[in-house]
DNA sequence: CATTTACGAAACGAGCCCGTTGCGTATCGG
DNA sequence: CCGATACGCAACGGGCTCGTTTCGTAAATG
């Protein structure tokens, strides 16, 4: 009856190392961030970047994707604060997050995994929109819907449409503008664009 | 000297089968609009679907992303005859035309190149971004320009964060926007939400 | 008819990855 | 120290795709 530790009760042995259980989830984080697919991400080639043997994977994950379900459900989506000032304000800070994440092969994760995979791993892919894109996406219509209220934006505004003009612009930058890092004023100049309109 | 026929100057033997090459070409445009990768997609799955011998594919071919850029080759992208009349009713007529495209397996090809092989096949992504996006990306230029032209539009618009307004937020109902058919009038609510702005 | 080339089908050796196993070593509790 | 568990590594048999080759047949020229 004696536990020196009356807490975890360890099942005696070598414990797992929490490095690799670390490194695992690096390397496969990575491979997908750099656009690995699903479908051809190896065991083997996670394996051989996190520098661990296979059997050290296949010890903690029975199949390929609990394994991604993990590795991605690491990444956090935190909702930047938001100063409530203007909707602009808000609006152009909920878009310098995007910018920032855009350029890290971490979040990049999500984007990937969402836009390339919906139709062979529904499941996968559904868990996690709900995960990371659902919270912004909640937070951008709680911002819109304030906006109409407060007279900022006109009362008649379809507020999905609204999320809609202001994401996919920011979307089309991330996949089809110019390459490189997106410029530092981009979410501001989204912004003003879309409050402004095309029409004189 | 007799040439029987002054043109072509058949090198006797069997030509090749006009059809099965038809068959070879329809099957990696299925395979690719279905959303299989280029890098998933094999050779022996092309030639199992268009019910012809590997052979054949490689007597033509001698490389996969030769095959695949001859297939895409053959997808046209005519640019929708534009009226003129107004800038509204010319972009309500490009964004018709993705909008029917984007139920057509066929199309999706583009798209899915475009979007998920970006980073891995970038030589045979640009050269379909000439090939199919170009044209239209520069008939909607043009569209917008008129349209600073003639006063129906800001005249301090800057174009090409127009054009991303307009492109971003149809490929963000393509992508992101509810399953199924894109509904018939989601070209012109787009473009009069576009044109409107989200501001009173 | 003979010749030439293309066809579909099948088989080949090679390579990659699968999931598993055995090995020697490392690290824990007792 | 001892038993237990985890580690990295290498190897296994099995499956799939690769690109090639062989085979018998089909379709063209002369």
């Amino acid at each position: 009856m004696s536990i020196q530790e009356s807490a975890a009760a360890r099942p005696a042995g070598r414990p797992r190392s929490e490095k690799a259980e670390k490194a695992i989830i690096e390397a496969t984080l990575d491979l997908i961030g750099e656009g690995t697919g699903v479908s051809e991400l190896s065991i083997e080639a996670i394996a051989s970047r996190a520098g661990v043997g296979k059997t050290t994977i296949y010890r903690r994950w029975s199949n390929k994707e609990d394994l991604v379900v993990d590795a991605l459900s690491t990444l956090k989506a935190p909702v930047p604060p938001l100063t409530g000032t203007s909707v602009r304000d808000d609006l152009i800070r909920l878009l310098e997050a995007m910018r920032e994440e855009s350029g890290m092969a971490r979040s990049r994760c999500v984007m990937n995994i969402v836009m390339n995979e919906t139709d062979r791993h529904p499941r996968l892919t559904e868990r996690f929109v709900k995960r990371a894109i659902e919270p912004r996406r909640q937070a951008m219509r709680e911002v819109i819907e304030r906006g109409i209220a407060t007279g900022e934006l006109r009362p008649d505004l379809d507020v999905d449409m609204g999320m809609a003009l202001i994401t996919g612009t920011m979307l089309w930058h991330t996949k089809w503008g110019p390459a490189g890092d997106l410029p530092a004023d981009l979410p501001e100049r989204i912004v003003d664009a879309v409050l402004a309109g095309m029409a004189p």
